[in-house]
DNA sequence: AAACTTTTTGAACGATCGCTCAATTTTAAC
DNA sequence: GTTAAAATTGAGCGATCGTTCAAAAAGTTT
C-alpha cells in the first residue's frame, strides 16, 4: 500500500472480490478477508473505512471486469451476437466451475441485501443496469449489421439477455450437470425474440 | 406448544418464514427469530434443535405454500396455461410489495448458501426441482387439452417457466417499477416456446 | 392434592463479530 | 544521519452470535 499502491491495491480488491463473491457479503466476516488479503484490521479500515467499503470496492471491482469480459469477446469476433453468445456461455457454463460462485455477484447481491445495505444495494442494481447497457450497445451493433431484425429495441432485447441469464444460473446452480445449458444458450438466440 | 401444538408450530413457523425470506439465513440472528416468533431460545432449540432445524422447516413451509397457491390458481379456472400465467403473475409482480421480499426465498437461498450449509443448500434445490415437476403437470394437462403445442416436453417447458421466473424476480427488483413486468409475463406464454 | 412428566424460561457461556487505536515500523525529505 | 510523516501492526474493545441448562411453571396422572 505504500508506493506503487495502485497495483497492490488492486491484487487486494481483487482477492476480496473473490472472498465476497464466494460466500456472499453477511457470511463474509472481516478475519475471513484479513487473512486472504493478507493484511491487518488497522491497514483494512485505514484504506477501505469498513466492510461496506470494501464490498462496494469488490463490487465496482467485478463490474469492471464482466464488461472487460465482455469487451474481449467482443474483439475476438466480428459477430456482435456471437460474441455476445460466448460471453453468456462463459457465465453460465464456465462460472459453475472455475469462477468462485457460479452465480453473478451482482445477482447474489441484490438477492440477498435489503434497505439495511441501502447503498450497497444501489451499487449493485446499477451495475446490473450498466451491464445491460453494454448488452444494448451490442445488439445496436448486430441490428445495423443486419444480424438482429428491427422489430424488438436493443433495450428489450438486452432486457431479455439479462433475465436469462439470470435465470439460468439459478437453475445451473440448482440442477448442476443435469442442465443442458450449451442448448439452452443456442436456443436463446435463434429462436423468438432473436 | 403444549397441547394442540400442531396449530401454533404452524404459525410460529410462518413467521419464521417470513423472516427468513426477508433477511437470508446469515443475516437472520436467533435473536430476531426469538422476537417474531415470541419464544424463548430453550423452547425454540427443545423444538427446532438450531438454526439450521429451524430454517429447514422454513423451507419446507415456503414450499408447500407455494404449491398450494398454484394448486389454488390451478382450481380458479378451467384452463391450466391460464392458471399457470395467474401464478406466475402472483410470484413477480405481487411478491414485489406483498411478500418479504420480492425474490423467490428457494433461488435466495440458493444463490446464498455454500457447502458450508449442504444440508440447507440440498433442500432448496430439492423444492425447487419439486415446485418445476408441479408446473410439468399443469402443463401435460395443458397439452392434453390441446392448449400447448407438443414439440416439446412438459419437462423442458417447465423448466423454460422456471427460469423466466428467476430471471424476472431478480429484474423486478432491481428495476423496480420501470420494469413492464405484466407485458413480459404475456409474452412469455404467447411466444417461443408456447 | 400429591407425585410425576413435559414444557418454558432467561441468565449466561464461549466464540466470534466489526472495528479502534496506541505503539511500532517503514518511507520520504533534508 | 536525523527527523517528520505515513503506513502497518495486533491486542483488544463492546456488541452480538448460536447455543445450553438448571430452575420454574404448566400439564397430566393417580
Amino acid at each position: 500500500m505504500r508506493k506503487n499502491a495502485k497495483f497492490d491495491r488492486d491484487q487486494v480488491v481483487n482477492k476480496a472480490t473473490d472472498l465476497y463473491w464466494e460466500k456472499g457479503f453477511h457470511a463474509t466476516s472481516m478475519r475471513n478477508l484479513q487473512d486472504v488479503i493478507d493484511m491487518r484490521p488497522g491497514s483494512i479500515y485505514a484504506t477501505f473505512g469498513s466492510k461496506e467499503g470494501l464490498f462496494k470496492e469488490a463490487l465496482k471491482c467485478y463490474t469492471q471486469q464482466g464488461i472487460a469480459a465482455l469487451h474481449a469477446c467482443r474483439r475476438e469476433t466480428s459477430s456482435p451476437i456471437s460474441a455476445l453468445q460466448s460471453f453468456v456461455k462463459m457465465l453460465v457454463i464456465d462460472s459453475q466451475t472455475k469462477a468462485p460462485n457460479g452465480m453473478c455477484m451482482l445477482a447474489k447481491t441484490v438477492a440477498e441485501l435489503t434497505e439495511d445495505n441501502a447503498e450497497l444495494l444501489e451499487e449493485a442494481k446499477n451495475s446490473l443496469k450498466q451491464i445491460e447497457t453494454e448488452f444494448a450497445l451490442l445488439i445496436a451493433d448486430a441490428q445495423a449489421l443486419g444480424e438482429v431484425k428491427q422489430n424488438q429495441t436493443p433495450r428489450e432485447l438486452a432486457r431479455y439477455i439479462q433475465i436469462q441469464i439470470s435465470g439460468l444460473r439459478v437453475y445451473a446452480k440448482t440442477y448442476g450437470q443435469e442442465a443442458p445449458l450449451d442448448q439452452m444458450i443456442e436456443d436463446m438466440f435463434t429462436q423468438y425474440p432473436f
